[in-house]
Formats: structure tokens, sequence, C-alpha cells
DNA sequence: TTGATGCATCAAAATATTTTGATCTATAAT
DNA sequence: ATTATAGATCAAAATATTTTGATGCATCAA
């Protein structure tokens, strides 16, 4: 069973799960790799209603996937490494420990 | 913007990630770092009922994550290491590009 | 062949998520 | 002050996912 090495808890894993699993919210994050971006743009390149977008922006920065700021009228998104980095590092536990057993027919 | 590094189309990813997002599954997953494990021991380790389990198998299953093998009745259930390195490759490409920009406020 | 077991599948019900449109707040420009 | 813009929030409606219990289908044992 998976051991305590990640800092991530069950439930975070869970959150950050959720937030990558709406096909929108991968377009989103695919526009964030370059760097900052505000609703509008978002709005602009993906054609998704203000409100929608906001609530998908949410379940992100809920999820701590994603930080803001805020600069005049404008709030401007970015993608959180540091998250980024714990999921990595997750997902390497679950392969590393996978490839350590041997499966049945192998 | 995302290079097409991975092997995974989008929608895969997506799958993928949906298969992640539940709690439930997050268990059973965890299960099968150990290696096979059958529907019957899914229930007594989880408590789940049997249709839920299975629900949630197929669901992993249709994502790609988990292969199944029949053995006279029993049907084991084990984690698809492919699945799971193509996962990381695209988390890592995400961290990867996502370090080499710079934020506004570092 | 009959009965039991392990699991899949199905339809209905329960629950959760997403979308929409309206309204609200804060900032900025006139 | 007034008006416009960026974006958050809210409630209702639309959708999707999950759970449940019943039934079906193999496989195995007696």
């Amino acid at each position: 069973m998976l051991k305590e090495s990640s800092k991530l808890k069950k439930e975070n894993i869970s959150k950050l799960m959720v937030s990558f699993s709406d096909p929108f919210r991968l377009e989103i994050i695919d526009l964030m790799m370059d760097g900052e971006i505000c609703v509008c743009d978002i709005m602009k390149l993906t054609k998704l209603s203000q409100s929608r977008i906001s609530y998908h922006m949410k379940i992100l920065k809920e999820a701590g996937l994603i930080a803001d700021r805020q600069e005049g009228r404008w709030v401007y998104y970015s993608l959180n490494k540091e998250s980024l980095f714990l999921i990595k590092e997750w997902i390497t536990s679950l392969t590393d420990y996978s490839s350590k057993r041997k499966r049945c027919c192998e």
C-alpha cells in the first residue's frame, strides 16, 4: 500500500484530480501554461461565459492548483507550481511502487 | 502552451483524471498498489457493495487505468503501469513547462 | 442437474456538478 | 457623481454521476 511519502492528503489529491477532470478546466490550465491570464482573456480565447469561467476558476483555486492576483479591475490567475510538483510526486510514488511488484501475467 | 510531447489525448487525460477524482476509486487504487485484487476482496476491505464496486471498476477500466483477468469465477484487477507512466509524463510536461516561464511576482 | 458463488448490468432514485442569467461589488474613466 | 468594465456570487435549471436493489450470466461444487 502507498506510503505516507507524499505531502498530499487523500482529500487534497481527490480535489486536485477533480479539478483536472473537466475538459474546460484542462483547456484553461493549458492556457495558463504560458503564464498569468485574466478572466477576460480566457473569455476571448475559449468563448466560455464569464460566470462559467469564474466558476471553474473557483474550483481550480479551491483545489490549490492556481493562484490569483488582483491588479486594478483585472484578476490574474496562474498555475501554482508547488501543487503541480506535489501531484507529480504522488503519481511518481504510484508508478514507483507499482513497478516494484510483479504482475501475474508477466 | 503544452506541446504534443505526451502520447495522451486530451480526452484520455480527462477520463484518467475523472477516474482519479472519486475518493472510493482512490481507495481502490490504493488497494491495487500491492498487486492484483478481486472484487470480493475489495468488498471485504472497503465495505462497499458489490455492484457499487463493479461500477467503479468499470470507470477505472474505461479510463485505461486498470486491466482485468478472469480466473474461474474470480476477476482480478490490477493497475496498468503504462497508463500511470503516461499520466506521470503528462504531469511532468506541465511542471517542466511551467517552471521555464517566470511569474510576475517572483 | 441443481444450487451456490462471483461478478456484470440495468433501471430507478439519490446526489453532485455544471450552466445560465441576474445581481452585486470594486475599480476606473469621464 | 455617473457610468462603464472586470469579475464574483447566487439561485434556479440543466446535466451528469453515483448508489441501490434486482436480475442475469458464467463458473464451479455437490
